[in-house]
DNA sequence: TTGCTTGCAAAGGATTTGCAACATG
DNA sequence: CATGTTGCAAATCCTTTGCAAGCAA
């Protein structure tokens, strides 16, 4: 959290932009959360210790948080933005929860590979992905059967 | 399109909903274009030969056709929800160019039998998943390097 | 001082919804 | 003639933006 906070400094300064304290008050809060944040999500949490600050703030930030690759963007594809940690947290894909909405991260290298190959197949040279694997999770699937 | 206007009636008699003339209409419409249709672009469309239609019918109207199996969604990611054809026009993922939006269809087994063996391995039974490949297209490749 | 940031409220864009009139089975 | 459907406008939801005041460098 210490390297961080460093890392967002470097980032400002290299890009003339300012150390405020919303913005270091929002990155610990966003930082002491797990797994996936949205911009509502986090203004709920960092309100409360830090009454005055707007809403506008946290989403400003949060999109520079992932300039800053300390915060990465997910899409469940429910019409909500979520923020994952970026920093020490390597890409990875999500196994999502039809029932309960619980998230599994998962990593397939030979996937990975395979996506590479099909978009040389047709001449593209992959810059990123997005790819969500729904289901029903081993809970669900156990209440399913009474 | 007789089939496909079969299918649907089916499945309006079967749920016990009507057969209206906007409802053959968005459908004719719908199935005249291809791609990827957004419901705003079909409402335009549709707007040109029947003036009096609503948005919120052509809205309405694309999410059944999703129920009864003639249409899919696809959400590229950039806030607008667009429509395929889903009769006859078997799974498959996109490969999008990020420099002009093309898109290419495209299918893996192997990834698709890997997705459900990862899906597996964390105890998930699989339904159903969403992956977009985004890169240049070798046009945009070209146009870059001068 | 310069000009990036903030908080507020308003605007935005896509989609949904309430409702009264209407049309289908 | 009961109930699904439509068109309209308003409402919703999430996110972005304009702006004047505030603050960092």
């Amino acid at each position: 959290m210490l390297e961080e906070r460093e890392i967002l400094r470097k980032y400002l300064s290299r890009h003339n932009l300012r150390v405020t304290p919303q913005r270091e008050m929002i990155l610990n809060v966003f930082l002491k959360r797990e797994g996936h944040v949205s911009a509502e999500e986090l203004y709920d949490h960092v309100r409360k210790r830090y009454p005055s600050i707007g809403q506008a703030t946290v989403y400003r930030n949060l999109k520079l948080f992932s300039d800053a690759g300390l915060a990465r963007e997910v899409d469940f594809g429910d019409g909500v933005l979520r923020y994952e940690h970026s920093y020490n947290h390597p890409h990875h894909d999500h196994l999502i929860c039809r029932g309960c909405g619980k998230t599994v991260e998962v990593v397939d290298d030979v996937i990975e590979e395979l996506q590479k190959r099909v978009a040389e197949k047709f001449g593209f040279e992959l810059t990123d992905h997005a790819m969500y694997l729904y289901g029903k999770c081993p809970d669900c699937r156990r209440k399913n059967k009474n």
